[in-house]
DNA sequence: CTAATTTAATCAGAGAATCTGACTAAGTCA
DNA sequence: TGACTTAGTCAGATTCTCTGATTAAATTAG
């Protein structure tokens, strides 16, 4: 098989790695350092009006009980903070905190940069392509919404 | 921020999910239930001829240690063996067995259905852009080769 | 041709992420 | 009201991954 046919999987896979891989580095040297890969997985996940517990582990596609462990270590490093859902007495938000809230535009705005890079390399065009290829792809491929 | 303009890590990251629990789940509905992913994903890298524990953990960009894990189950479950590299005697060769070579084709086959369902959603002529965008991105996002 | 360095792989030990199963409390519905 | 569902947690186990150190073979420098 030639090296430029590989199969559709990895080929999604190799730059949404690449560009995970730089995001989480660059986050690591803006002095967050203490957050893991599986963190900021789903720190990236929660609204900034909030999200439940369930909808972050469906949305990241883990067990309610990993994304509790998860949000326990985001909570103890000063993330996010839980407070109750005012509309279900069962159900708690987690929040995004001040300390979040620096992190995550700095994660967007690498991204942006990631993003000004390949539209460099692909061109355009092929980049609106790439990205409007992807959009519809997810209307069969996201469990979530 | 509008649903359909989630950052181009998470609109690659939705369609290689879908795909990976797919192919997985075929796999292990077809009597190989006892690879875990992790495995899997290995496996899939494993060359016909051959490949040498140093390059696999490369391509799955994990350490050596973690490859040589995962590849000691393997070995152990039947998939792969380990033989000598005849142009280096520090290395070994590991190479898929008869067992693997009946798993290996039914994940591919797999990945053309889902492929074949995603030209049917896309058009073949913005399938085909994707393929292409996705292979050109190749060039600048894989640390591999 | 030896000595230093690099490379391939493994061993040992620890930490992180994930799961299944069982449970409590609150909401929903017949 | 009573049965069922949903949100979250607790307990325990497994799997995956890493860092650091080691052995043996290959390569490079002097």
């Amino acid at each position: 098989m030639p090296d430029d046919e590989l199969n559709i999987g990895l080929l999604l896979f190799i730059p949404y790695r690449s560009l995970e891989s730089r995001v989480f580095q660059a986050i690591a040297d803006a002095g967050f350092d203490d957050l893991t890969l599986a963190q900021a997985k789903l720190l990236q996940r929660i609204d900034p009006a909030g999200s439940r517990l369930t909808a972050l582990a469906a949305s990241a596609q883990v067990t309610k009980q990993t994304a509790g462990f998860l949000v326990d270590q985001l909570e103890r490093a000063g993330y996010v903070e839980r407070v109750p859902d005012p509309t279900d007495a069962r159900a708690r938000l987690v929040r995004l905190t001040d300390r979040a809230a620096t992190a995550v535009p700095l994660g967007a705005k690498v991204i942006e940069e990631i993003e000004a890079e390949w539209t460099a390399h692909l061109g355009p065009r092929r980049m609106t392509q790439l990205r409007d290829a992807l959009t519809r792809l997810r209307e069969i491929t996201d469990p979530y919404r």
